[in-house]
DNA sequence: CAAGTACTTTAGAATAATTCCAAAGATGAA
DNA sequence: TTCATCTTTGGAATTATTCTAAAGTACTTG
């Protein structure tokens, strides 16, 4: 073999998680490709479809947890629904009005000037730019 | 008097709206003064207090008429909770992630340059800008 | 490697936000 | 006024998510 295979249990080990059979499962899912976009409800069908049983509290857990560990991105475009984006670095979206479907695009080329600095007491957590778009 | 106070009822109507007693009662709480970011709860809670009676569902309904009507627009920053914000005016938000305070800022002097074109048989929308802060 | 402890998973109940529904009520055109 | 149409309403239904307590699993220590 040429490529090795992501060590998915190391990964969650120093994000400082247990790599339980469910969470290797899910890591599995969510990282083994490319960059993903997912929501409980559909990662939570991937997930069943590989024949390791994961109950859907158990999807919003690791969900929940790998983003605070830093591994994933929530992202809130329409209400009642929020997407984790495994795609953890600089970058905005384009949202699909239509259908829900969210686009990553790359920060680097984006330029934001005039912001107006934070209010008093507050300090910047990041910008989120969401180009919304119709069919 | 010198400033005729706003005639709510003809607002609605060429909003294409029906001027319901609880519609025009909604309108006045969020029309009558300055913008507002409110949401259906927040919202409900004031109307109450004016003594016309509304029920929740109405106030949903509402809510979602009036966007539709191009009387409010809808901000989705936190999942699981939508604000409605009197200002249709362009631009964008600060949003105060520990206690979910929304803060509007003009969009006349931000610059965003550099978007990549919208995903092909799509137009654009419209980009919203949300500055996340923390206290 | 046996044990114990702390952390996890699970199914289902609970909660929260929102929409749906069918019946009762209000509005506006004629 | 009259009536057809649009609205409101309370409560049930739906959807998304979190909570709970019991059962299971992982890591540490001896």
């Amino acid at each position: 073999m040429t490529g090795t295979s992501p060590d998915f249990a190391a990964r969650l080990r120093s994000a400082g998680l247990r790599p339980t059979r469910q969470r290797v499962a899910l890591a599995r899912v969510l990282f083994g490709a490319g960059h993903r976009h997912v929501t409980a409800e559909s990662l939570h069908a991937e997930v069943k479809a590989t024949r390791i049983p994961v109950a859907l509290a158990t999807v919003y857990n690791a969900l929940n947890q790998f983003r605070d560990a830093g591994l994933l991105h929530e992202v809130v475009v329409a209400p009642g629904r929020s997407y984790f984006d495994t795609n953890t670095g600089h970058h905005h979206h384009f949202f699909v009005e239509n259908d829900g479907e969210l686009h990553d695009f790359p920060a680097d080329k984006v330029t934001i000037a005039g912001l107006p600095a934070p209010p008093r007491g507050t300090r910047l957590s990041r910008v989120d730019v969401v180009v919304r778009v119709r069919r």
